[in-house]
DNA sequence: AATAAGTTTAACCGAATAGTCAAAAATAAA
DNA sequence: TTTATTTTTGACTATTCGGTTAAACTTATT
């Protein structure tokens, strides 16, 4: 039968919905059922609980962000090509999808368990990804830089905005169009930042 | 009488504590009760309610970060020591009290207005921030960057793996111990980095 | 058409929680 | 010491919220 996948679908994405923008607490099920359109009773009969709903939600979001990450950093191109892939597809995703960051923290500070299961779940092997950045740092560029620090660097850039994209908006006074115009220029600036940084190690020279 | 202020302080205190770790929603007023070891009515009697005790608590905490960020960045140094200072200063800092800037953000995506409030009774001038950044770009390096990005770089730099602490941690499997050396390396790192990316930048030449 | 199985709902329950209040305890003022 | 004022408490209230249940409705099976 669709309609059961119908109405579980319709109850998984009100539940994304106001989970991503109001994290576990925030968010209430009778807020989760009317935006579902349905009982509150169905939320119970669909998932056993609260914590269930969201745990669903939460694997589903960090697979679907991780594995586009893997995607690309594991795919077969220069470092460089891919950390302006990267950074393109996330500052497009992110404004589309603009809590989903800020809830996975969130969830990850909450109960910072629950995400070794997905990884394996999903056959993601973070490990690799940071071996390939390694390799490939080494190859092409000649640095022998740890590559956690790297992806971390990567991730801030581009990560740490959108966060504080209200801190930023009430601190300066920044109207909304000023913001988009902002995020869109930092899929140059971001790249090239990382380029000149990385070019402006001594080659061949071993780093932290 | 200064058993008043000692009350006071001591609720202050344990809500700093609790609101810090769990935010508005997680944080019960019990448990702040407990946590001073007071009558809950008493925390009405000092602070109507819980929203007003949150407000103080977050005006409190934001002004204590922005004021050091404002005292570095205008004082009387180069460019690239202010960063380097700041970095220290905030990675030292964040050790420390790591739950700060979740607890910032997180309030300022719940109510974005109630941050222009304090800048202004605080007497931050955020402005005069980026305008210093601008001036000490082109004098001392001869680069029309947007102080805007330079400064949302450094912090998500900065900022971000302490965010993505436990995301790290259970991503890679990162012991604490190890972490506490990747942090450490990073006071080194990150300057490092930046001047590199600035240094990158062909001199005396517009950019976005 | 009759029956069984699956889906949806309204009404209810109990626990948690922000907030109140009147009385008790402590402190200050006379 | 007596009285007024401030601080602190225990008991209570109202409400919100996650979760349950039994009955109604819908769909599939025979």
């Amino acid at each position: 039968m669709d309609k059961i996948q119908h109405t579980e679908e319709k109850i998984l994405e009100s539940a994304r919905q106001i989970f991503h923008q109001k994290g576990f607490n925030g968010a209430k099920m009778q807020e989760i059922a009317d935006l579902a359109g349905i009982n509150k009773a169905l939320l119970h009969y669909y998932f056993r609980n609260k914590e269930s709903l969201f745990e669903k939600v939460f694997n589903e979001t960090f697979s679907q962000m991780a594995s586009k990450m893997s995607e690309i950093f594991l795919s077969e191109m220069t470092l460089m090509s891919k950390i302006g892939i990267f950074i393109n597809f996330y500052l497009n995703f992110i404004s589309r999808h603009s809590f989903v960051v800020q809830f996975i923290i969130n969830a990850l500070h909450d109960k910072p368990e629950q995400l070794r299961e997905v990884i394996l779940k999903q056959n993601l092997v973070p490990e690799l990804l940071l071996e390939q950045i390694r390799k490939q740092l080494k190859e092409e560029m000649g640095l022998d830089i740890d590559p956690l620090h790297l992806y971390v660097n990567i991730l801030g850039l581009v990560v740490f905005p959108v966060l504080a994209k209200p801190l930023l908006q009430s601190m300066f006074q920044i109207p909304d169009e000023r913001m988009e115009v902002f995020f869109e220029q930092r899929k140059i600036i971001v790249p090239t930042f990382i380029e000149n940084a990385l070019n402006g190690y001594e080659k061949d020279k071993s780093l932290v």
